[in-house]
DNA sequence: ATTAAAATTTAGGCAAATCTAAAAATTTGT
DNA sequence: ACAAATTTTTAGATTTGCCTAAATTTTAAT
């Protein structure tokens, strides 16, 4: 029984982002924070929680925040997988760069039709993550997040391979393109500095040294797994 | 100087049916043959018809009908290029069949990015016509239809290649698959029933019997062209 | 524990796109 | 040509999603 197919395109943005704000904090989602990231005001969120609240999308009572319901989660994991495969679509068949695609994924993952998504999957031989590291749910709503660390955060030492970015923002995306710094890379973190957190890695073969914001924006899988 | 950029949904919606009607009937386009076409009221349609003309996509004088302006043909041919190409996509990468790609196209048409279906028209290799046969505008929205003739309107003898249909409902293009008829077909029209004007028709090697209707749906490219 | 500050909701409005019903203009039939 | 039929437009409502401003509730500070 999912009416999944009649929610407006407003409606959909609206999960999505509860959605990406319940996965930081655990708690509930703030009806500020909401506003913030949509840029949009509270007032109007107010609104459209009590809508998603009696189509049973989220969990509501008034000045308490919002949560998904179960009904809420499937759906913003539905958009979510649209949204990432849209996006690797757009890096593997038509040659677009990391920092492009989210604009365009953010219309595209609101087409409605089974079909066109699970076909798209099977055209893209069923990736596990998106141009930026992140996992893709499959049909079902499935996925885990990949073991990974932040840069800024793993010892001395260790070495692993550059698997995702935390702020998927263009800017930092091109920073990170001008310097030569691509998933997949090999990298090795050979000293940190104290003082400003800045570290020297190497990384595939190359010297580099990066600031700790740049670090604490890098996810690595390091190989001392289990 | 194109806003085409600015244009809702809605309003590409009718610039698109203006446009099919406007092939037509080459006079004004009637009030009550876009809200038919469009499954909406006549007043809707006048309401629309003033914002348009006020953008001046549309000509427009009252109780007389409407026209494109130069800058709403441009728009319609840019909204059918994009709807077309998507076409080819769903057919030639997902598999889909023709008769459902019509749905979807209708959806992806409306996703603004110049370098999306840049690159997607790249990556079909610049098709000249979708999957019905109908032409695809180029990115400067020239295009030229076909030189082709309803099997209806051909004499007897009459030998070509199928390489379009007028009706591409669903309805047709299942009769047409059921009936092994597709485009690229080699037809030959041997015998003209008089009294309802059927055709008895060699279409890739095997005799066929099809009747006016079919036959006034159908296009074919003769060989006899100088 | 009160009060000040912050967050949230309510109330009332607006613009887009639609509708119904009624009025106006055009077209048609004789 | 002129009344009737048809087409088109206007007038006034409705719904969705948003807004501002004011009221309410919660949280934080002393």
């Amino acid at each position: 029984m999912h009416k999944l197919y009649l929610m407006t395109r407003s409606e959909e943005n609206y999960i999505k982002t509860i959605f990406h704000l319940g996965r930081k904090g655990t708690q509930e989602v703030a009806t500020n924070a909401i506003a913030e990231l949509m840029e949009t005001k509270p007032s109007s969120v107010t609104d459209m929680i009590k809508k998603l609240s009696e189509k049973n999308l989220v969990n509501y009572k008034r000045y308490q925040g919002v949560s998904l319901t179960s009904l809420g989660t499937k759906t913003a994991l539905g958009i979510i997988r649209k949204h990432r495969l849209w996006e690797v679509f757009l890096v593997e068949k038509l040659d677009f760069s990391w920092d492009e695609v989210h604009e365009v994924a953010e219309q595209l993952e609101h087409i409605k039709s089974d079909k066109l998504i699970d076909s798209l999957d099977r055209l893209l031989a069923f990736p596990k993550f998106d141009p930026h590291g992140d996992p893709i749910p499959d049909k079902n709503g499935g996925f885990k997040e990949r073991d990974r660390d932040l840069l800024s955060e793993v010892p001395i030492n260790t070495v692993g391979v550059c698997v995702g970015v935390k702020d998927s923002s263009a800017t930092f995306l091109k920073f990170l393109d001008k310097n030569g710094i691509a998933l997949g890379n090999q990298i090795s973190v050979k000293e940190r500095e104290e003082f400003d957190g800045s570290l020297n890695i190497e990384i595939d073969g190359r010297n580099l040294q990066i600031s700790h914001v740049i670090a604490a924006n890098l996810y690595i899988k390091t190989n001392d797994e289990i």
